[in-house]
DNA sequence: CAATAAAAATATGTATACATACCATATGGG
DNA sequence: CCCATATGGTATGTATACATATTTTTATTG
């Protein structure tokens, strides 16, 4: 079988293109927000005041990861972090005006994009492909 | 639109289970390559002597990663980079006896996970899911 | 209630992933 | 032959992505 052909080197040439779609209409529309900040920030504002591993398990990363992307959306000025009074060792995040802006900005730039990263598939085959790809992820999470 | 809905948060996902389908094979099988390790190693038996810009066009990577990527192949002595004599800025690849065992013993686990990557599909299934992504990535590398 | 296990962050280390800049070399046109 | 340009590789910087270890705090259990 050549590597090609192979499913996780298809799938990872999704992700590639899916990634670059991402962030060209982004940088179009002079936001410099990643997928992961776009997602964490869509997690926060649906959820405020969640934590950290709250919003990892949310958009399905690990905790170390996530400290990473919540630093820099913090740098941004976009989010602020304070200690849970409930658990101290917990953050609570929450965004800011500024965070709540740069969502609703960037929100209509992401459902636009979403049509761009198949291309070459009709809207029937891009329902078929969206139906199989829930299926596997609804599946894995499942365990 | 919920985050969860969208195709590129659903393609990250199936990237992300079929790296670790990946991860988990290898290490059980006793071999520590990389998705792209593999891909890399791959594309060298099957070009001996091609340069590092031709390793990444072949498995779509820049040349930067690439770079990184045969760093630590050949730390791991399954490959070797000489100047070519055809052009001196160029380092042509070729396998070692380790990396062209490695690559014969990671084979056979390589195609055994193929199936494991796209969980709760049916065979049906995985082949349409298999030839939309192909439609996909073939349609985006012809621009 | 003290010992212990578990959990939330963070720190550390490795490996992509890619943009940009830079250096060495090659190539084409004048 | 000279120069502008392009190309191969490396360096640098940013951002995931995740495993493992460590610290702080919480929860559990004998």
């Amino acid at each position: 079988m050549k590597t090609h052909q192979m499913v996780g080197h298809l799938i990872r040439r999704l992700n590639q293109i899916s990634t670059q779609v991402f962030a060209k209409n982004m940088q179009e529309a002079g936001l410099g927000l990643t997928p992961v900040q776009f997602a964490a920030l869509d997690a926060i504002a649906t959820h405020p005041g969640i934590d950290q591993v709250g919003v990892a398990s949310e958009i399905a990363y690990d905790r170390a990861t996530i400290g990473g992307v919540i630093d820099r959306l913090e740098q941004k000025g976009y989010i602020v972090r304070s200690i849970s009074e409930r658990d101290r060792r917990a953050r609570e995040v929450r965004l800011t005006k500024r965070g709540q802006d740069a969502l609703k900005e960037a929100f209509p730039v992401v459902t636009a994009l979403q049509s761009q990263i198949l291309p070459g598939l009709s809207d029937s085959e891009k329902a078929e492909f969206l139906a199989l790809a829930t299926k596997v992820v609804t599946h894995s999470s499942k365990e």
